[in-house]
RNA sequence: CGGGGUGUGGCGAAGUUUGGUAUCGCGCUUGGUUCGGGACCAAGAGGCCUCGAGUUCGAAUCUCGACACUCCGACCA
């Protein structure tokens, strides 16, 4: 094949430019498109899928833990929205607004939510009474809207679909406890569905979710070394209660404000898997989530028997699998670039040589090895190779992430480590003052990513003061 | 929000310096031959040159403005 009909259909090499290797990947693999809107997205049918998926595993999660759909408003008064003083002053740079009712100016203007704390806070205020009501665990999956400055599909845009969990507790210690719950939730579903692994962390003070005591993200390391906030949860203590006057009487006859939490996962977690797996021929699928798990592609497909044969199988896997089987006219080699750019984790070759053999031909995404499988053990060799994929992708993610975490106990370690290694986590210790935490990242260009869980590892010098440190904190740069 | 880059059929580009009514590759349509790593032949279809104002006999090309996309920083899921 000459070179100029590769340079039409490949798309640009991770190594050379990786944010160009990305939007292609996006526009490629049909899973976004451009809108007459700045930072407004299409999510074409392949990517919603991709987020259809998401949306299934994870609701049966919440489910398991006792949550509740439900669905709020899109709009916020503006009145409601100013009662946390907090919360106010972190959204309200990036909220539209709708001013006018048809050509009516409106006596308050709306915003269009940024995230629902006021809306579940209002409900609640309303709703809860007694202990008996509690504790109330609610969940909504829509769309929010932050007028960001600059965008990227997936990772950064102004509307958004996500879902946001909100809850009421009696108590402090149960919604912490729910704080962490979600948060687990998020850890397994991102280490066992998206094959990705996440370090489990605390946000510090100055990146906090506006209004929380606590906040705690799930974060992801992109191929390139950056991280990716995955998911976050917080924790409110009472704070929006006595904002918003929720209280309930408890088993004492006293009154009492509950104590709260959210927590929200967004389509940020499809660009995650696009960054975590994808490789130079395209994206590349956890099986969990792949729209298509397998792709039947018949070779010689006029030959008699061909076509047939195709048909059977599809109907055999896919009772078992998701499956598609691509008869059109392009050639194999065609479908084949074409599968791997979709990042379908397994494709089914059947042709004239192997119908005489009663066999198949089972292709791996990511390693592109090829099985030849009996057809009488057809579901149990994709099963297989569908969970070593699924192994090998996130053993590959985990071994990208240590090789990019540097411990540090200096400045001067944290620039060289960088300099020599590229991007990455670097683990430091830190004494827990903001000053410290800006000076580091001016210094050497990562950022406080989280304190992470179960790390903490008590004594040591903060890495830029040298006084007694408080935290071990994961620096990075971040989407 | 600061600094760069880009905008021409569906996609990728040439043409802009030096104004004269748009070119190439891929894709698409039809017919035929092919088919185990992005097939080939033939005949076709398809363009508000991002938008708006201006200069000019005449603008993709010059001027001004807007919008969008994108990259690098600062901020955020």
């Amino acid at each position: 094949m000459d070179e100029q009909k590769k340079m039409v259909e490949e798309i640009t090499s991770m190594e050379e430019d990786f944010a160009k290797w990305y939007t292609d990947i996006v526009k490629k693999a049909d899973l976004a498109d451009y809108s007459s809107v700045k930072g407004c997205m299409v999510i074409r049918p392949y990517g919603y899928a991709i987020w259809e998926n998401i949306q299934r595993l994870l609701d049966a999660r919440f489910k398991a833990t006792g949550h509740e759909n439900v669905y709020m408003p899109m709009f916020i008064p503006e009145s409601l929205l100013q009662k946390e003083k907090d919360h106010v002053k972190g959204f309200a740079p990036e909220v539209a607004w709708v001013t006018h009712g048809g050509s009516e100016p409106l006596q308050e203007r709306l915003c269009v939510r940024p995230t629902s704390e006021t809306l579940f806070c209002e409900h609640y205020a309303a709703t809860v009474h007694s202990h008996r009501d509690l504790p109330k665990l609610y969940n909504q999956w829509c769309s929010v809207v932050r007028w960001e400055k600059t965008t990227r599909p997936f990772l950064r845009t102004r509307e958004f679909l996500w879902q946001e969990g909100h809850t009421a507790h009696a108590t402090a210690q149960e919604a912490v406890e729910e704080t962490e719950r979600m948060l687990g939730v998020y850890a397994d579903f991102c280490e066992q569905d998206l094959c990705m692994p996440v370090v489990k962390g605390k946000k510090t003070e100055s990146d906090k979710f506006a209004g929380a005591v606590s906040t705690y993200a799930v974060e992801a390391m992109m191929h390139d070394g950056k991280a990716l906030q995955a998911g976050t949860s917080h924790y409110f203590g009472d704070g929006f209660a006595k904002a918003f006057n929720i209280q309930y009487t408890d088993k004492n006859n006293k009154l009492t404000y509950v104590h709260q939490t959210s927590w929200g996962v967004s389509t940020r977690l499809i660009g995650a898997v696009i960054m975590s797996h994808g490789d130079n021929n395209g994206l590349v699928l956890p099986p969990a989530i792949a729209p298509i798990q397998i792709a039947i592609l018949p070779i010689a497909q006029h030959k008699p028997g061909v076509l047939e044969k195709a048909r059977e199988l599809k109907e055999r896997l896919g009772k078992s699998f998701r499956v598609k089987l691509d008869d059109s006219d392009n050639s194999p080699g065609w479908k084949f670039a074409e599968y791997e750019m979709k990042g379908v984790p397994l494709r089914l070759e059947i042709g004239p040589k192997d119908i005489e053999k009663d066999q198949c031909v089972l292709v791996r995404r990511d390693t592109r090895e090829k099985t030849f499988a009996p057809l009488s053990e057809l579901e149990a060799a994709a099963e297989k190779l569908l969970a070593e994929l699924g192994a090998s992708i996130y053993k590959a993610a985990k071994e990208n992430m240590s090789k990019r975490t540097y411990a540090c106990q200096t400045m001067d370690e944290i620039t060289a480590a960088l300099d020599k290694n590229g991007d990455g986590f670097v683990k430091a210790m830190w004494c827990g003052s903001e000053e410290c935490e800006d000076t580091v990242k001016e210094r050497t260009g990562v950022g406080s990513r989280c304190m992470p869980l179960g790390q903490e590892s008590a004594g040591g010098a903060c890495v830029c003061c040298g006084k007694a440190a408080a935290h071990l904190v994961y620096w990075g740069k971040a989407y």
